[in-house]
DNA sequence: AAAATAGATTAAAATGATTCTAAACTGTTG
DNA sequence: CAACAGTTTAGAATCATTTTAATCTATTTT
């Protein structure tokens, strides 16, 4: 449980104005014990469910963007017609389950260290992500 | 170079009727040396490019996705808001140059081996991709 | 080889996620 | 409080992809 102050002061020193909006959907998305995942809808769907007010969506594109933009979010690559977001910033691959079209965390001692042992001149790596790819055992 | 007998063969004991879209796109993307990766855009301007017939751009996905089906190309997990398909089906992963938006292969021996030491009950694994995302490099 | 049929192609419309627009609103600074 | 810059908003626009339904074609049947 996180107070309000704090997220004004985190939005502020973010250099991102506390709005009434931001600050509800910090609450949706960062006042839980456990990190999650999500796509817009699911977290429209999160807010009217926790909220009276409504938020709009363009409003709510714009500031996951913007938490993404400075590292609250992380977007997880899925090829998929929707983004996915990871509350979870921290590195970490996932698990994702085709037939429900859902995402489950790998905790990092759940993956072998990965060593690239290639580079491209010019180029630095900017994150290496594991997507581990499950379907319905059907023995 | 294969001729187009070849892949008229092919797509029949795939139970796909070989139809003059689907050699024509049968040659652009597998009558090379070398394996590559595309989007639909890419692959209508190399069609474009390599005939004079036009393709309808229906045709082209019922296409991709007929292909991917049957394992002839694999889609590649990226957070883009378009596909990305890649010729190489075999087990590999990728760097992903986001500055330029443009897929490049590692070999296998450029990963070291990933072990995944979690299971999901009721579920197997399907693939595991790793996508090392690549930046410019100023200095 | 013509007829029947199941599968494929097509242009155009529909869909759905995301982005843009421009007007109204609000937090911050002096 | 005034002024300004940043934010929110509804609705329009965009763009990749899918659907529709009519036409066409490869294959099978007769």
């Amino acid at each position: 449980m996180t107070s309000s102050i704090e997220y004004i002061n985190k939005l502020r020193n973010s250099g991102l104005r506390p709005t009434k909006q931001r600050i509800k959907i910090c609450e949706v998305l960062f006042n839980k014990e456990v990190t999650f995942h999500f796509t817009i809808n699911d977290l429209v769907k999160k807010i009217e469910k926790e909220s009276n007010e409504k938020i709009s969506l363009a409003t709510v594109y714009n500031t996951v963007h913007a938490f993404e933009k400075k590292g609250y979010l992380k977007e997880i690559p899925i090829d998929s017609n929707q983004s996915y977001f990871d509350t979870n910033t921290s590195d970490h691959h996932h698990f994702f389950d085709t037939s429900e079209n859902k995402l489950i965390d790998l905790e990092d001692k759940d993956v072998s260290p990965i060593q690239i042992q290639k580079s491209i001149p010019g180029k630095k790596i900017k994150s290496i992500e594991v997507l581990v790819k499950l379907d319905t055992d059907n023995q």
